[in-house]
DNA sequence: CCACAGGACGGCT
DNA sequence: AGCCGTCCTGTG
């Protein structure tokens, strides 16, 4: 959307790219492996490449970066076809509320990551702070997922589906999942079987996909709904965490409100934009509430 | 020692 | 359909 990204050496420079912020975009709380900060960048992993972002004067650099890797990976996983500024600009029109969290941070992207990737680490996310649910995650890829090299460094991508349905819980267990162990190898096997794409899920329709998802163990209503929304399958998907709950009644809705009636409130005022506005509320909640 | 953290599940009414 | 006790682990 309006950006430039050129091949510089064995880096992709990328320039005139609005509302993209390193920082509140990987700190929001919708993806678990990415490190770093906002000066030195941050270092991540997007399948089965390791991915380095630098921001400097408003120009994004990938170091060891090649073009094939930008457009048919990059590009994708951090939505850059997407206008957010128009997404922004419908949101706040006649809400104050969606002002002030927009404003808060306009480089919030939904990144479209891998669907079991997604799923799983949502699954952890249960009952959890995310200081633990990125310990966990890191031991699982550690323990079964697959080693890289990158910049003299030594990487490890999200395990497959195959390898976790054939750990046995205790070992899981020995990560300090707890009693979400045996929902992962659960789950595990079921999505092996069920072998499914993100483009599935968004074929089916949001309500059935949403059931499709909740069939797996450890997986409600709102893991299902961070699933749709975080691996890029719906953008209407609308998370409801106690944060959510919290600022929706606080500034929509009547104290007290289901989890199940702010959902159907949230379909119905921010309709195709519910993703958006979810994390909008969400990171505004948990850094000002 | 206890409360609680970015829920899901199962048993109950 | 809605309510509520329970569940792993880490932190304050």
């Amino acid at each position: 959307m309006g950006f430039d990204a050129v091949q510089s050496g064995a880096e992709i420079r990328v320039s005139g790219l609005k509302n993209f912020d390193i920082y509140s975009t990987f700190e929001c709380g919708q993806c678990f492996r990415w490190r770093g900060n906002a000066e030195d960048g941050y270092t991540g992993i997007v399948g089965k490449k390791v991915i380095r972002i630098n921001e400097t004067d408003g120009e994004f650099i990938f170091p060891g970066c090649t073009m094939s890797d930008f457009n048919d990976v990059i590009r994708n996983y951090l939505d850059l076809d997407t206008d957010y500024a128009s997404i922004i600009a419908r949101l706040a029109n006649n809400d104050p509320v969606m002002k002030k969290a927009s404003d808060f941070a306009p480089g919030i992207r939904i990144l479209r990551q891998p669907l079991f990737e997604t799923l799983v680490s949502f699954i952890i996310s249960a009952n959890n702070s995310i200081p633990n649910i990125k310990k966990i995650i890191e031991r699982l890829c550690t323990a079964y997922g697959d080693s890289m090299k990158f910049m003299e460094s030594e990487y490890f991508s999200f395990p497959e589906p195959k390898v976790l349905a054939a750990a046995e819980e205790t070992d899981i267990r020995d990560m300090k999942a707890g009693f979400r162990s045996r929902y992962i190898i659960k789950t595990a096997a079921m999505f092996l079987e069920d072998s499914i794409t993100t483009g599935d899920l968004t074929s089916m329709g949001y309500e059935n996909a949403l059931e499709f998802l909740m069939r797996y163990p450890g997986v409600g209503r709102k893991v299902a709904d961070c699933t749709l929304l975080f691996s890029g399958a719906f953008t209407n998907a609308f998370p409801v965490d106690t944060w959510v709950k919290k600022v929706m009644e606080e500034f929509y809705v009547a104290k007290d409100t289901s989890l199940k009636d702010i959902s159907k409130f949230a379909e119905g005022k921010f309709r195709d934009l519910g993703g958006y506005a979810q994390q909008y509320l969400f990171y505004y909640a948990r850094s000002n509430m």
